[in-house]
DNA sequence: CCAATTGTTATTTA
DNA sequence: ATAAATAACAATTG
């Protein structure tokens, strides 16, 4: 499920621990979730410790503890972060539990294509620091768009944009949410864009992610209540896997095909592909 | 039983 | 050699 304001969401849920000790740890040290740490150095490491704050870059979370311990989280297709009581009993799919004094920091992932990193440092690891410039920051320019584009010259519009290495955070249905306000057909190919085609790409992306992030994990403090409760009734993020469901903009019926891979859906009537 | 799922990576193909 | 397409991963739901 989760792509960039998602996961931000769900590590502003883990942010109620922080400041807080870890009391105990509970895990499915042998779902391959854990394959890529060492859950027993996790528990050790993580059992007494301090969480001290949360960042959130691309679909990857980062948890800092006292001891210099990082604990990096990947929600993967189904992953999702929740605060439950100190009573609540752990579910099926609960594979990593940080218990505090006052609550439980749940991590549940039904399908496991998610990960749990972890390592100890003075630094955040490479796996952290390795991640691409988000594309609210400074360095996700117009010619940095253009370069890519120019060397995926060959692949769908589509499947270029869920590359993480240059739209980090960038999910399936962001995807198409960018394309159609772009008014770019998904199955263009990445070389046949004009540079004003770029440049109306390289703008949407940026709105799409504010405006996510903005009404998804909510602005300064405030957490909304559920996910998708404030995203724009605009978007076609409402519309997208309804059966004959219409383009909010020009009325018309959408298209549901797949393209690089994924279910993708437009509005052939906004986005043509000549 | 068949097909679907907001992700990534290893393998195969071109 | 490079890049694009495909398969695989696991669990659940319709």
């Amino acid at each position: 499920m989760p792509e960039l304001a998602e996961v931000e969401f769900f590590r502003k849920r883990w942010s109620a621990g922080h400041g807080a000790k870890v009391l105990a740890v509970r895990l499915h040290a042998e779902k391959k979730i854990f394959h890529r740490c060492d859950p027993a150095l996790l528990k050790k490491k993580l059992t007494g410790a301090r969480l001290l704050d949360s960042v959130t870059a691309a679909k990857q979370m980062l948890f800092r503890f006292s001891g210099q311990s990082w604990l990096g989280i990947h929600l993967g297709m189904s992953g999702e972060l929740r605060v439950e009581t100190r009573e609540y009993p752990p579910a099926k799919h609960d594979h990593l539990i940080l218990v505090q004094q006052d609550r439980q920091l749940v991590f549940n992932d039904p399908r496991m294509f998610g990960a749990v990193l972890f390592a100890t440092g003075p630094k955040p690891p490479a796996w952290w620091t390795r991640i691409a410039p988000a594309i609210l920051s400074k360095e996700f320019t117009v010619e940095a768009v253009a370069a890519f584009l120019h060397r995926r010259a060959r692949a769908p519009i589509k499947a270029v944009l869920l590359m993480q290495e240059r739209f980090p955070g960038i999910g399936n249905w962001m995807a198409d949410e960018v394309l159609w306000r772009a008014a770019i057909h998904p199955k263009r190919l990445a070389g046949s864009l004009s540079p004003a085609e770029v440049r109306t790409l390289h703008r949407e992306c940026r709105k799409v992610c504010r405006i996510a992030l903005d009404t998804i994990a909510g602005k300064g403090s405030y957490l909304p209540p559920n996910l998708n409760h404030h995203i724009p009734k605009s978007w076609l993020f409402w519309h997208r896997w309804e059966d004959g469901g219409r383009c909010p903009r020009t009325g018309k019926p959408l298209q549901r095909e797949e393209v690089g891979g994924r279910t993708t859906c437009w509005s052939p009537a906004r986005q043509k592909l000549r």
